[in-house]
DNA sequence: AATCAATTGCAAATGAATTGCAACTTGGCC
DNA sequence: GGCCAAGTTGCAATTCATTTGCAATTGATT
């Protein structure tokens, strides 16, 4: 068990607290298993939402992709993850705190794919306008950006 | 034949005229084949986005799968359809006026997935305050608002 | 009508995501 | 601490959207 350095006291370098999420699962009723924890773990260092695959690139001796997919299928279940679209045919997954409001996007660079993210959030207001016009409720979206970076002009 | 009734001058039902695309293909030296001409009057006839299996279920006759996938690609190139994501895993096109600025985005129900087109767009400007903010540029955008429809509320 | 490059159909390949199932952990209980 | 049942995992096989190789076909040009 050399990989697995994570004693139940060793998160001091961690921004936040471990016991938000795994709590939340346990007193969910889910199990806290290796691969679960392992993902959580990554997850929570991440700057940028983050595929499946690369989880698994970096996980492949804790995970198996399969166990990823599902890890991710409970997250978003429990709102936990954040999953976005950048437009290149894989889901994109990013840590959510409990509870506290996390709604945001992405700028994405067309050339090199550095993101950026955009707290601004805009169609919020649209929102409650297409409410009246469409006659729909329980309104959501999906944005993000797409641009040329500084970097790539 | 029997299936295949479009005469050189039989779109009298029709909206628009046909010149406008494969005018566009011809000239930029593509050939006006049967599969082009078929995929390009169906789009033509569509009020939303359509997947290109449903193409194909409409067109089995006269048209491969994958020769839709590639039709499409090059009326993407061409800027003769929009893409869209309904968030369902499949691309959507729509056929497009060509030099016409056709922006706009759409309402997904979440229940039945009818579809209202959303002409709004919050203003242009907001993208050039994003320019400012995140220093990138050639700023194009996805949105698409899902929620529940009048009937399925 | 002949020619040639562009295009098609078909079938096989790719890549993301899902699923069936036997083997294996976790957490609760004694 | 060890046992057990339920929940989980790994692996392999599957599904679904999309892409691609290639030989056969077709559209535009002469």
């Amino acid at each position: 068990m050399s990989s697995t350095e994570h004693h139940c006291c060793g998160h001091t370098h961690e921004r936040g607290n471990f016991s938000e999420w795994t709590g939340r699962l346990q007193s969910a009723g889910h199990k806290l298993t290796k691969p679960r924890l392992a993902v959580l773990e990554l997850l929570h260092r991440q700057e940028h939402p983050i595929t499946n695959r690369e989880i698994h690139a970096e996980l492949s001796a804790e995970c198996d992709l399969a166990s990823i997919y599902r890890t991710m299928h409970l997250l978003m279940e429990m709102n936990l993850v954040q999953q976005f679209d950048f437009g290149d045919g894989t889901a994109r997954f990013e840590l959510m705190s409990p509870g506290e409001d996390s709604h945001h996007h992405h700028m994405i660079c067309k050339q090199c794919s550095a993101v950026v993210e955009v707290d601004h959030c805009f169609p919020d207001s649209l929102s409650e306008t297409l409410a009246k016009h469409t006659g729909f409720k329980e309104i959501t979206h999906k944005l993000e950006f797409f641009g040329l970076c500084p970097a790539c002009q």
